[in-house]
DNA sequence: GAGATTAATAGATACAACCTATGACGGGAG
DNA sequence: CTCCCGTCATAGGTTGTATCTATTAATCTC
């Protein structure tokens, strides 16, 4: 049995006249009653009570009539869903990302994403940037959201923010009334700071920027999360160098002040794996830059 | 696009090899390759990542991997399907019957068919023999239960119970003391029948009946159902004449006694239109014949 | 009863699925 | 590093079968 035979019976049924059928279907008559009659002994029962002059489908062929026009149906469907699968518009994306992009630039992406491509089943993933990197080399996470820099051959980034790393104090703090602050000034300043496991690439480059003016950072606690930051350096535990865009969690009694010199920048970027073919993963990377280069 | 298209695809999915699956197949390698190249021709996009040593699914691949899987297996079923409705074991039979018929023969008929074709879907319509022939004709029901005699050309009958007719009375009646009772005897007794128009054939055997022996019976009451005419005669508003099954109506207060003479019979029987080529009306017929000889 | 209509049959043809032979390429063994 | 094996693609010939043409058989209509 071939599609070719459901779809000569259909139209067969349909109009009920080889004739007529097999004009329809741009071949003869004999070719048509030839193939349905292949059909019917496939089966093994007839499709048709036929006279001379008349035919009529069996109770047999109304019953094969509805499930042939089914299977149709579903390969026409069969189609244009690995179609729309092939274009990245059905499917399912995990998406890994670090808590410090739940501020804004999570939110715009998958705004922006779901909106157009909503046939996509999207799930999330908090993750540190170390994590996402093993994560996308054992294809636990299709696309990450991370921070710069990170070292890993296998996977591709591209950069969707960069902005200068910030000094946050409590708003009461001697320093908080200069507009920029040198980084020795913080040499003798108790910091908060994220532990270097969580932090990953960002927390060597704080140590490298702290010992570049001389001074390894007092550490005197370690915490996880970005606005945890914030909350302890508003109940004066001491300072922290953030992202600048740490400045949307909300927080009163701190005040963030730019460094002086040249602004170290950090960046937050998306990543994929090399080897991903993915169209829907594409997708979203298109969104992504599009995003980033709309709030730049 | 054929089923053949989607045989190979499946196989070749399953093997990720083209050589095993081509062999599984019982054709050689290049034609399978043709094959699956035609079929990403017609799609528009590549179910395979080809390298020189290995296959692999794309994305959308998995997607029609899936869907042709659902289609091969809907092939299958729609075969088997369509053969259970030429064996006339699945569909929908509609049955009329008259009310006589519900005190032990529909029953029975029903229960052996139900067990024996479980997904054939039974509608049932109280009819009169009359409505039964009209029915038929109309396609309004399949098959009928009903009392002979009847004229209907385009109908087929088989007879499935052939019983006596007796007198039914009062049990305190003078008449209820003899076993056996002539129908002469009844001449000026008050007759509860139903209307010529619902009792059909039946009716005008009766008036055949009561004619032979000289009179024309006195109907004071007509009534529609076979147990309202019981119920009429325990209350003593008159006799009847009835099928001898009609003794399984629970009735206190009314005897049955045979007629004189030899026995009149009166005949139920199924009645299909003469044309029907139903399987399932025939597996019906099967029962309904079986079931009569079983209660003779 | 003749002509028109409709489906089946018979035989020829053409297309496409299939086969054989071969090539290109990569990986692994020696 | 080279050679060989495994794997898929390509090229060209062969075969099977879907299709076409021509015709027949049966029925309906005028």
């Amino acid at each position: 049995m071939e599609l070719r035979h459901l779809r000569y019976f259909v139209t067969v049924a349909e109009e009920l006249h080889f004739g007529r059928a097999a004009t329809r279907l741009s071949i003869v008559q004999p070719s048509l009653s030839q193939q349905i009659r292949q059909l019917e002994d496939e089966l093994g029962f007839p499709l048709f009570y036929r006279t001379k002059r008349s035919v009529e489908l069996t109770d047999a062929g109304k019953v094969f009539l509805t499930e042939a026009q089914h299977i149709l149906a579903q390969v026409r469907e069969a189609k244009r869903t690995a179609q729309r699968a092939y274009r990245g518009e059905v499917g399912r994306l995990v998406v890994g990302y670090i808590s410090s992009s739940t501020y804004d630039l999570l939110p715009m992406m998958l705004r922006v994403y779901r909106e157009r491509f909503p046939d996509v089943e999207v799930a999330l993933r908090e993750l540190t940037t170390q994590e996402q990197l093993r994560a996308l080399e054992r294809e636990y996470i299709q696309v990450g959201l991370l921070r710069l820099p990170i070292s890993a051959p296998m996977v591709n980034v591209e950069v969707v923010r960069r902005e200068p790393i910030v000094c946050v104090l409590p708003e009461k703090h001697p320093l908080a009334m200069r507009e920029r602050i040198a980084v020795s000034l913080l040499a003798e300043e108790p910091f908060v700071l994220q532990s270097s496991q969580r932090g990953g690439g960002y927390y060597t480059q704080l140590m490298k920027l702290c010992l570049a003016s001389g001074f390894s950072p007092n550490v005197i606690q370690e915490v996880t999360e970005m606005h945890t930051i914030v909350s302890l350096v508003a109940a004066g535990m001491g300072v922290s160098l953030v992202p600048l865009s740490a400045r949307n969690i909300r927080s009163q009694g701190v005040a963030y002040r730019e460094l002086e010199g040249t602004a170290t920048l950090t960046e937050m970027a998306v990543a994929w794996p090399r080897a991903s073919r993915s169209a829907i993963v594409q997708n979203f990377l298109a969104v992504a830059m599009e995003t980033a280069t709309n709030l730049t």
